[in-house]
RNA sequence: GGGCGAUUAGCUCAGUUGGUAGAGCACUUGCUCGACAAGCAAGGGGUCACUGGUUCAAGUCCAGUAUCGCCCACCA
């Protein structure tokens, strides 16, 4: 056992001073590195437990939202280590391919220079540079919160090891016939200049125009009316299509039109994709500028034309408008067909346009050759994964969100046009092909010149970071994991594909737990954005609030909908380890230099006090554990926040002080007073050892200070044991007795209030009640007096009730303050008149509800004795009320 | 066009099996009584969005409406 150390609690609380040196204590005792204790592998109680950080881009720094999602991870980490399972957090980052090129790129055009001008491998050689300056700050300001991962275990995505896993997985699944090279219209980011999957892309809604144009027919002066939303890529139009249910139309099939302004002949074909009943029935088509043309173009064997370049810019298909941005050349077009007289109407038109996730630019559907995975067979066990439970979402609702993608996935285009990146592992020589994790033996080999999508190597997260495919003791150990935490922005992206290539991959889900965390907003509900600027700064509510208080505030989040950041959030926290601080530092002071820890339960002489807090204690912290097993973090922290504050430094500590001012007689103690101080200082440590344990999970730097401060055994409260509920302390009787005793006090207090009288002041109280209750309070006497400021307490059986009081009714017990001259009587009828009132309505329903034959029938019997119980109460308590206003009348005549 | 979520005190949010509405902040009043003014004590404040239904009983279950928000969708 170590002494306590009233030193350290001398000054007040602030979180700056305690926060940085508490990290580099815990990290000095190795808290952060997994320590076997318990089996290899399972599910059981004391297996590993073992979360993954979502790795955030290299790039980043701390947002928010990573802030609510490491709260939570170490929340549980933390949690489970105190529980006495071998833990693991394992973090890392992403390389996250076009967010930090585009980074670096941007720095070079600060510069004047491009990547071009660089060429591949000085460019690449600039972001490695770059990424060891820079990269990584994220992690430097996440230790401030005093999260601990295994630093010793860090993975980066584009680390060798990783890597290796990546272009394994690629060889692995071409080999299986699930990758697959094909020239496909993409979602394409004319501004970033590569292709992006589905998931990249950001649909927004907005008003644009739908223009009608005049096909002239050929050989005709007749025309037919297309309607489009983008002119521009009329110029690449091999066809125009017509339903082949429209009679309208029906004798134009096979015949021709004349494209405006490049007077091309395409012919007219009928085709199921046309509803007849948009537009005007008739569609253009483009086979190289839109996904569905594409399709229909397939099917009615229609030249492709491409009239775009990768920039967005009309290339020389597009004749006098080549060279035009595709935004002017839509305006030139436009122009020209309305000089030209092709223009019939234009209509406002809202339809959702695709943008650019990472720059917000207008995607161009685009024709080229990339590279796809076969998403159907991977998708399979991850569905009935998710269907038989063997993958549960926190909360539910998300299930049904991940099924219905996975139900309808589409492949999956994993190619990127960029240079930072796991280089396809693909090398052609002519008509060859070979795909292979080394160069091809032999001469002329030219590699792919595309790299893979960041998510194609981040699905693998769970398992490559524990060295995957290598058969590794780490991840024989830690995987699969037992939780994952994260935003529910990226089920998509992120959580489907891990399950996916958990299954593929391993045979097992990578996790049998999702939990996501809200998405943090401003007041106004915007989301967080830099452009906005509406994102706090973590590090400056860290140095405002400290960490302590920013977890704490972040971890008492909604579990359903998005989280309304609000500044004064913080405070609670705050206020809350200030709080601790102060009571500790009290307890402290009581404790005297005895060894604590070899007390004995036995040896002490528990009085209602103690047995009341010691149960409410092993209430509480059944509460705080059995939110944090269903992850409802909210209830967990304030089930902790009320007991300790509204329960033991409201209540118990006052409760405590007499006995501890035992200590004040010294020699002159009996044997019996000292029993009774050693209990009472062993009670109070005790509870508030316990305190700081369910404390330390969710603010943990202030919990292990104060713990360090007051008598402890064990180097550091993060091994310390977590608290089980003893059933011994359970104690239902006790419970009800101080609830009695608070009731009266309450009532003493109010009445004190009510009558103006001087908080200083001491006041006689005469209490009338049962034998059971006066005799209660008789032993509750010696805590009664301070907590309500009584100067003579005379319990009485069948006493007179003082003639000029004021008064109230506790359970039936009459309260007195018998103030002659001191209250104003007026004031105190009108008051009791108000009581009355608020009695006579409650009295009413409940007598309603009795006169209920069909309640009396149908409820449950206990709900109708509650409210037998209550009416008999009330009347009582009405009764007496009334009296007490009939004696101030009596007493002022 | 589908799906999901939200709507409870002035603000931000709790409210686990239906059984007398809660917290923090804000507000009112009073407190330098040796832990704590980042505090203590006592208070005020809610027709639980609306309508209907189930039930002895609905913030809680069901249906619909409204408003806000999110996600998905090949809406020329």
């Amino acid at each position: 056992m170590r002494p306590g150390n009233p030193e350290a609690l001398a000054v007040p609380y602030d979180p700056g001073r305690i926060e940085a040196a508490r990290y580099l204590f815990w990290e000095q005792h190795g808290v952060f590195s997994p320590k076997a204790t318990g089996p290899e592998k399972g599910t059981g109680s004391k297996a590993p437990f073992v979360i993954a950080i979502p790795p955030p881009n290299v790039t980043g720094s701390l947002t928010m939202g990573h802030v609510l999602g490491e709260s939570v991870r170490d929340l549980i980490i933390r949690w489970a280590r105190m529980e006495g399972r071998e833990t693991l957090y394992i973090p890392g980052m992403d390389h996250a391919g076009i967010a930090t090129q585009n980074m670096v790129e941007k720095k070079l055009r600060a510069e004047g220079r491009t990547r071009q001008d660089l060429g591949r491998e000085a460019f690449l050689k600039e972001v490695w540079d770059w990424k060891e300056q820079y990269g990584g700050l994220i992690f430097k300001q996440e230790r401030r919160l005093g999260t601990t991962p295994d630093w010793s275990r860090e993975r980066f995505t584009l680390d060798e090891g990783y890597s290796h896993a990546v272009l394994h997985v690629f060889k692995k699944l071409f080999d299986e016939g699930l990758i697959y090279r094909g020239r496909y219209i993409v979602n394409w980011c004319p501004r970033c200049m590569t292709a992006l999957s589905d998931e990249e892309v950001d649909h927004q809604e907005s008003q644009g125009s739908l223009w009608y144009i005049r096909y002239p027919l050929k050989d005709s002066d007749k025309h037919i009316v297309v309607a489009t939303t983008r002119p521009e890529t009329m110029l690449g139009d091999t066809g125009v299509a017509v339903s082949p249910h429209d009679t309208r139309y029906a004798k134009l099939v096979g015949k021709f039109a004349v494209l405006p302004l490049v007077r091309r002949e395409i012919p007219i074909v009928s085709d199921d994709m046309v509803d007849p009943k948009f537009g005007t029935g008739a569609v253009k088509i483009t086979p190289a500028h839109d996904p569905n043309d594409f399709e229909t173009g397939k099917r009615q064997n229609l030249p492709e034309l491409i009239v775009m370049d990768e920039a967005g810019v009309m290339n020389d298909n597009a004749g006098d408008f080549r060279g035009l941005d595709r935004f002017e050349a839509r305006k030139r077009i436009v122009a020209a067909l309305q000089d030209a007289g092709y223009l019939e109407k234009v209509e406002p038109h809202t339809n959702s346009v695709g943008h650019c996730s990472r720059c917000d630019t207008i995607i161009e559907p685009y024709l080229s050759w990339q590279w796809f995975v076969r998403m159907a067979p991977l998708a399979a066990p991850a569905i009935e994964a998710a269907r038989k439970g063997k993958v549960k979402f926190f909360p539910s609702r998300w299930k049904k969100v991940y099924l219905h993608w996975l139900e309808n996935i589409r492949d999956w285009c994993i190619s990127r046009q960029l240079w930072w990146g796991h280089r396809i592992p693909v090398w052609y020589r002519g008509d060859e092909m070979v795909v292979s994790l080394e160069s091809p033996e032999g001469e002329g080999w030219r590699q792919d010149e595309d790299v893979l999508d960041t998510w194609f190597s981040s699905w693998l997260w769970p398992f490559a970071t524990l060295g995957w495919p290598e058969a590794t003791p780490d991840l024989a150990r830690f995987y699969p994991n037992t939780l994952m935490v994260t935003g529910s922005d990226i089920i998509f992206f992120w959580v489907a594909r891990m399950i996916m290539a958990g299954y593929h991959f391993t045979g097992e889900s990578p996790f049998p737990h999702v939990y996501f965390t809200s998405i943090v907003r401003d007041a106004q509900g915007r989301k967080m954005s830099k452009s906005l600027g509406n994102s706090p700064d973590p590090l400056a509510m860290m140095e405002k609030y400290g960490a302590d208080a920013v977890r704490f505030a972040m971890v008492q989040t909604p579990t359903g909908a998005d989280l309304l950041f609000d500044e004064k959030r913080l405070e609670m926290g705050k206020f809350f380890a200030n709080k601790m601080w102060n009571a500790s530092k009290l307890v402290l002071m009581r404790l005297g230099d005895e060894d604590l820890t070899t007390v004995k339960e036995s040896q002490l002489r528990l009085t209602l006090a103690d047995r009341w807090i010691l149960s409410r204690f092993a209430n509480a912290s059944k509460d705080v554990t059995r939110n944090l097993k269903t992850y409802r973090f909210a209830e967990s922290a304030q089930a902790l926040y009320s007991f300790a504050w509204n329960e033991y430094c409201d209540w118990y500590l006052e409760m405590a002080k007499p006995r501890w001012a035992l200590a004040d007689l010294g020699d002159a103690m009996t044997a019996e007073q000292r029993g009774d101080l050693r209990t009472a200082r062993w009670v109070a440590w005790k509870v508030l050892d316990g305190i700081l344990r369910l404390m330390h999970p969710f603010m943990p730097h202030v919990s292990e200070e104060l713990w360090q401060a007051i008598p402890h055994d064990g180097d550091t409260l993060a091994t310390a044991a977590w608290p089980k509920a003893k059933k011994s302390w359970l104690d239902v009787q006790s419970e009800r007795e101080v609830e009695f005793l608070q009731s009266v006090v309450n009532a003493i207090r109010n009445l004190r209030v009510e009558s103006k009288i001087a908080p200083g002041r001491a006041v006689p109280v005469v209490v009338r009640g049962t034998d059971a209750q006066l005799d209660l309070l008789e032993r509750l006497r010696s805590q009664l007096q301070p907590l309500a400021r009584i100067e003579t307490l005379t319990l009485s059986r069948d006493g007179q009730r003082p003639p000029v009081a004021a008064s109230a009714v506790v359970e039936g017990a009459e309260i007195f303050l018998p103030l002659d001259g001191l209250i104003d009587l007026d004031e105190e009828r009108a008051r009791l008149s108000r009581e009355a009132e608020k009695l006579l309505n409650d009295l009413e329903g409940v007598k309603k509800k009795l006169r209920n034959q069909d309640f009396l029938g149908k409820a449950k019997p206990e709900v109708v004795e509650k409210e037998k119980a209550r009416l008999s109460q009330l009347e009582e308590t009405l009764e007496k009320l009334k009296r007490a206003q009939e004696s101030l009348s009596v007493s002022r005549d």
